[in-house]
DNA sequence: CCAAATCTGATGTACGTAAATCAAAATTTG
DNA sequence: CAAATTTTGATTTACGTACATCAGATTTGG
């Protein structure tokens, strides 16, 4: 049997009102008491009864995500399933609130931490915008006491306590040795489209991508990078324009959202070329075209893993509980044809 | 805040006890007041607080885990991962043990299955062999009210509850779309090595890969399956020997286990060969054998994953609640070099 | 219509922890 | 050394559910 409050109180020889002031660190026990029932606690391998804790506590979990209001279908899955983790509040304990705030904009991202650090939530999830200021006001809340994890793209440097995300770096070094091999040593320009240089999931996918395609396929040479802006019209614009101009291009590697205006432009400008082309996020666009052959493998971050995981481990810190470390690595998926879900 | 069941007692007008009869289906209710209770339930929309339920019971959920008793790096993998959760057991309330049958032997298995059958554990999970007889032992297992969830290994046609594995399908066709893509068009022979075709899976990837490299890359042929029983030794020679006597071969699939010894007849029969080789199960040896260039991508399925998977969903079964889905959905792995854990 | 069988209500205890109150003991201070 | 202060103990209630007991009510069968 599980050893319990009351064999603390007894191999300590103290009474239980004292062990339930140490364990809930409530003032009133001198230095030594309060050692002897600590190493009692170590000693009898004592682990509180986290759900016992919370019935009695009448605990929950305020949560709050802070999301970018952007318009591509990403954005919209993961708002969808913290919708979802929201629906399911009542049995896992959570109250989890979304705000909205601008894309790329660091400042407003900066007074919405700060005005957090007021309500004290249990825990904060955030896409990261990524700037010093953020850094800062991440930091501030962490040393406030309040849980903060990045979700999607992170903040290196800050004190984030966890990262839910994938390693965008392996991403762009996966996604060019895919398209290097599929292209099987053909010489050719290689088209990279991105969201923005100024997030950083995305200047670290292409840095993992130039890196691979530089050191391992020397045959193929990557254009300027064209900025989509995550914008499915731009993102058209701006292929097809490259597409009409560049007759070398031989792939694609599209590593932001906005992958419908992509589609289209591959479509109409591209019927009789045949253009190897890797994308980020699985989405009902990006998944008909890899089944009708226009995109050749999707890279994708399940959302849905994301949210999930972002809660258990802002639940677990919170609670200063451990995680299970290899459960909330957030997996890169590589999708063919034949392995969609 | 959330109803609980004196809300359920107030609003059907009975008293707790009969409240508490029907939630727990005792006997001594008249049919008329269970459907008052039970409509109460269904319009306060009361959800049973199953932390407070099972303290007040004292609930553990014994679980079974029944694993072939193999000797290759993924069975050790998977034990240990089984380990790692039953060494969570005091704060998941489970009660895990571990029974090892012989691999690919029905009757031993089934013999297992039909004494768990009086214990009545909360669970079962097995990785199952594909035989008639066992596929009855589960179904009766189903019926008397245990669940039941397939590990790593499906019992397709039969009742169990769940199954906690990768498509093996969907990865046969991975494997051959990959293998065929960084073939880039060029004929040649293919090697296959399985374990045996006795176990469902190994049939499976078969069935997948040799699908696909029929329908898209005809200039690839595949040579007759090679049977290595999951054993190094025995892969070694076997992959040895076909290495000697077939120049033609330029590409391999191992979709089974002993990889350590395909690893080692690669390196002394292949040097001067590139050959393109896909593989299943990451370890240490698949892991090296990818970074130094001798594997080029490696299929796999995460054993802690599925074990968690199994665990999570057994509980809930246990309980009769709903699972996330998506989140039990065991995900197919590909790794390149890049993007290893 | 009455006894027997069945159903329902009222009540109390338990699970492991949190939190509060009040009294008693120990310690410190003047 | 007494008073003031701090520390500790004892006890109670609560969280939401499970489960048992016993008394009272209702229904059923003869």
């Amino acid at each position: 049997m599980r050893p319990t409050v009351h064999d603390i109180a007894a191999a300590a020889g103290v009474s239980l009102a004292t062990v339930d002031r140490v364990l809930n660190q409530r003032p009133g026990v001198r230095h030594v008491t309060r050692e002897k029932v600590e190493n009692a606690i170590r000693e009898i391998g004592y682990i509180r009864d986290v759900a016992a804790a919370n019935l009695a506590k009448g605990r929950t979990y305020p949560l709050v995500f802070i999301l970018p209001a952007s318009d591509n279908s990403f954005m919209h899955g993961l708002n969808n399933e913290v919708r979802a983790a929201a629906a399911r509040s009542s049995v896992e304990r959570t109250d989890i609130r979304t705000l909205e705030v601008p894309a790329f904009d660091p400042a407003a991202l900066v007074k919405v931490l700060d005005e957090l650090s007021e309500q004290r939530p249990s825990g904060i999830a955030l896409v990261a915008t990524d700037a010093p200021e953020v850094r800062e006001a991440v930091d501030r809340l962490v040393k406030d006491g309040i849980p903060v994890v990045t979700l999607v793209s992170d903040l290196t440097g800050s004190q984030r306590h966890h990262y839910a995300g994938v390693d965008n770096i392996a991403a762009g070094r996966t996604a060019a040795r895919l398209l290097g091999r599929f292209l099987g040593g053909a010489k050719g320009e290689i088209a990279v489209l991105a969201g923005s240089m100024l997030v950083r999931d995305h200047r670290e996918r292409l840095e993992g991508f130039v890196a691979v395609t530089a050191e391992e396929f020397p045959s193929l040479s990557i254009l300027p990078v064209i900025e989509g802006r995550d914008d499915p019209e731009m993102a058209h614009m701006l292929v097809a324009d490259a597409l009409s101009k560049k007759s070398g291009i031989i792939g694609v590697y599209s590593l932001g959202a906005g992958n419908r205006g992509l589609i289209r432009a591959l479509k109409e400008k591209a019927v009789d070329r045949s253009l190897t082309v890797i994308a980020h996020e699985l989405t009902a666009h990006t998944r008909a075209a890899l089944l009708d052959g226009t995109i050749d493998a999707i890279l994708n971050q399940d959302a849905g893993h994301e949210v999930r995981s972002a809660i258990r481990v802002l639940k677990a810190k919170a609670d200063g509980l451990p995680v299970i470390a290899a459960q909330e690595r957030i997996r890169l998926d590589i999708f063919l044809k034949d392995n969609l879900p």
